[in-house]
DNA sequence: GCCCGCCCCTGACATTTGTCATGCCGGGCG
DNA sequence: CGCCCGGCATGACAAATGTCAGGGGCGGGC
């Protein structure tokens, strides 16, 4: 007897949740029993619903798909999750893979591979794209100390010196000193460039 | 009789690509004739089946949805654009309007509904969210003069001033200007703020 | 024709940011 | 134990950035 997965289905654009729930259940062994829009919202109907399989979205209003998973792994150990992502970056895969993510692709795959997929990580399996894999690697660990990630953090959306350094209750100039530091080793000419690096590799 | 309407699908992301086409295939009166995942690629196949009705990705690789509607508009006069987006820029609607696009919805509508809107423009008609409207309205024109404009976009990637002035062939103590009114323009507290807010407001 | 306002452009000055030399502390190692 | 290394923190100085006052050109209103 081939057992029927009960899957989770979450993603924030309603035509392509709609979409992909269609194009599922026309799969014999998968049956989607809940749909979500946002973080929290796939939490709740997690808690309601307990599917086998959760397929969520990197990135959703609300609470991001890697923070569900953390959730979700506490309150329901048996519920295995698969995230697909539009842009993938490295970290995030890594801080998936650290939250007990079992799966991780990339949009681009077909429904017809998201359908196997489902069911790997349904037997136990793990799966991530070999070429977000291959991303991660070669991105490699976050070379940031813990400050300098805080520090990025606060600057990320272009405030002054003053402010970051009130936020994380740190003299200025120990605050420049961060930025400059996680620029150089970054490799970027500015801290400005240095937050967009460090974004785009999921570091921050 | 009703007549079935040929459609062109172009999104970048293979999943969703394949989804909506499945779902599109599920009216009677629809028909996807041809499939592309990049902005030229979108472009060729217009060329080669010369389709009614274009459903484009706002991103995409190559070239986005607005500019390939541009071409389209040129060269297939007849071939009505409906642009679907996941990041609802206030100024790309008004740039899409400018290019001649028929229609422009976030990709939170549902299937069936983007099924009905291509006939809605098949028909001649437009249709824009209205909630996407809204913001592009209340978002207004944008206040940047065009040096303003130009020397934002050279900010972009966060480089210097003396890059910027070279780029622009203006003198560093005029591009300093031109930031920092662009910035109060924008309500920005300095030039990298600044930069965000005119990506978001679709002004750059 | 003349004035006014707006855009374009510039250099000088004040402020902010980046870099450097330095000190403190805890953990690993010979 | 004593040493050294790396992370954390700071202030002083040099460089980049933001702000200001001002001048030339062009078009619309009167």
């Amino acid at each position: 007897m081939t057992t029927t997965v009960r899957v989770l289905l979450a993603d924030d654009e309603h035509l392509i949740r709609g979409a992909l729930a269609a194009l599922l259940a026309l799969e014999d062994d998968l049956v989607v029993v809940a749909e979500a829009a946002t973080g929290p919202e796939a939490l709740a109907m997690a808690r309601a619903h307990a599917p086998d399989v959760a397929v969520l979205d990197l990135q959703m209003p609300g609470a991001d798909g890697v923070k569900v998973a953390t959730s979700l792994r506490a309150e329901l150990p048996g519920c295995k999750v698969l995230i697909v992502t539009s842009h993938g970056r490295p970290g995030h895969l890594k801080r998936a893979l650290a939250a007990g993510v079992r799966g991780f692709v990339p949009k681009t795959v077909s429904a017809q591979r998201l359908a196997e997929l489902i069911r790997t990580v349904h037997a136990g399996n793990r799966y991530v794209d070999p070429e977000l894999a291959a991303d991660a690697i070669s991105a490699g660990d976050s070379p940031l100390t813990v400050r300098e990630a805080e520090v990025l953090e606060h600057a990320a959306d272009g405030a002054p010196v003053a402010e970051i350094a009130e936020r994380a209750a740190l003299a200025e100039g120990t605050v420049r000193n961060y930025l400059s530091s996680a620029a150089s080793k970054l490799g970027a000419e500015n801290r400005h460039a240095a937050v967009r690096l460090a974004r785009e590799r999921g570091w921050v």
